[in-house]
DNA sequence: CAGTGGTCTAGACCACCCT
DNA sequence: GGGTGGTCTAGACCACTGG
């Protein structure tokens, strides 16, 4: 309130912020009641109140109507992945992709089945190489419905995230991605371009874009049959 | 304020929220001023401000001082890994854990690096075997530091979780778990256990528990060399 | 300049928890 | 009951944005 470059929020929630991290306050402990902090703050309850919501946002303490609120043990089992870039490749990897080529083709019944479309549906394959700097890491297949009179331009397809691109085309917007990763093998086609053997073991990312109420609208697979693809992640406490 | 089962901040978000997901406000669009939604809903502002605070909390909007809030266009490219239990597997599926064996053995140059330990120092491995129902699907190979007088209980290394496991034994909070999923070739220790031939083809999950200080205090591996494990995430917007 | 969000107050009443 | 957090008010002043 007075003179103070930094809100007395903010001054409040970073005190209490180090004295988690200072150990002084350990999980399980009760940090001051509210009324407490204002008093020792001099401020008001509800500017207290902005500086505890800030620590419960970042996951340090958690409250309980009636009777606190708690220091908490940092979770570890929820991940937070961020993947950047067209290629949805891990963090600090320096990874290229290259188109190879895009064609308008008729579903399968697998590919059909993921976007919930009639066996047959003419559909787009757009078919990106992934490459670090010790060569070609990966191959990038993705499928989105064919809309006439919709062309699809190089450049979109190269610079452009998969949702954003698929969202573009159908003039939808995504709301959904949903990623799957397993151990995979090399379909006849994957292993021709890559230069591999079919049957060969991958590593598969599997991606599919929705859109609102459940609808997919694209589906993308990542097959990277060497050990270039690393994808990290860290804990992140809520 | 008046009579209302749920709190006029609760309405209003709703409100909002429901205009949001309905398309009658698009991205980009603005939302009413403060002022606005204070006089339109007869509640103060600072009622107002709760309610838009938690539709910013929600990644529904983004609010930019001295202009307004505005739609936010969901976001794709972060993404929320979600793991259970002792074995960090993924979501719906259905994996068992079993203990196949414990020792204290010496440090090779590979795990004391990642646990910036000396090379031989005394470090505890344990060794679960994962199955699903289609028999067993990895093996997950644990390190941590030995310490002297702390006897490890069969039933915690089955049934607490790593990070808890190490946290327990080493009396350490830990803060921080780092994870690395990419494809690798099993050990001949791991092909050993697994029935498999020494080189062959697996997905690997690495994580590193951390405490304090960015200090490593246990790392963990599975290996998977079929595709009996899939790991899977869904976009979050912050 | 007017309009917007950002911070803050000094109270109030309520719902919940514990003893 | 007394203590806690949850909600809410009716103002105030500030900082930032735009025309």
């Amino acid at each position: 309130m007075k003179p103070s470059f930094i809100p007395a929020y903010y001054r409040l929630a970073e005190d209490l912020k180090n004295q988690i991290e200072a150990g002084e306050l350990k999980p399980g402990d009760m940090i001051p009641s509210e009324a407490q902090l204002a008093k020792q703050y001099g401020v008001s309850r509800m500017t207290v109140r902005q500086g505890v919501a800030l620590l419960t946002q970042g996951g340090f303490i958690e409250t309980v109507q009636g009777k606190g609120s708690f220091i908490t043990k940092p979770r570890m089992d929820k991940l937070l992945f961020k993947f950047a870039g067209g290629s949805y490749l891990g963090d600090s990897e320096k990874i290229s992709s290259r188109l190879h080529n895009v064609e308008v083709v008729k579903a399968g019944a697998e590919i059909a089945g993921k976007l919930k479309l009639a066996t047959g549906t003419k559909i787009i394959r757009i078919q990106l190489l992934l490459a670090t700097e010790d060569g070609i890491a990966a191959l990038d297949t993705r499928f989105l419905p064919y809309v006439k009179g919709q062309p699809l331009l190089e450049m979109e397809i190269e610079y452009a995230d998969f949702p954003e691109l698929v969202a573009r085309h159908l003039e939808l917007v995504p709301v959904k991605n949903h990623f799957a990763i397993s151990l995979g093998c090399l379909t006849a086609n994957e292993a021709a371009i890559l230069g591999e053997k079919h049957g060969t073991p991958a590593l598969c990312i599997e991606q599919i874009v929705y859109a609102a109420n459940d609808n997919p609208i694209g589906w993308s697979k990542i097959v990277c049959p060497n050990d270039r693809l690393k994808i990290t992640a860290v804990s992140q406490t809520f």
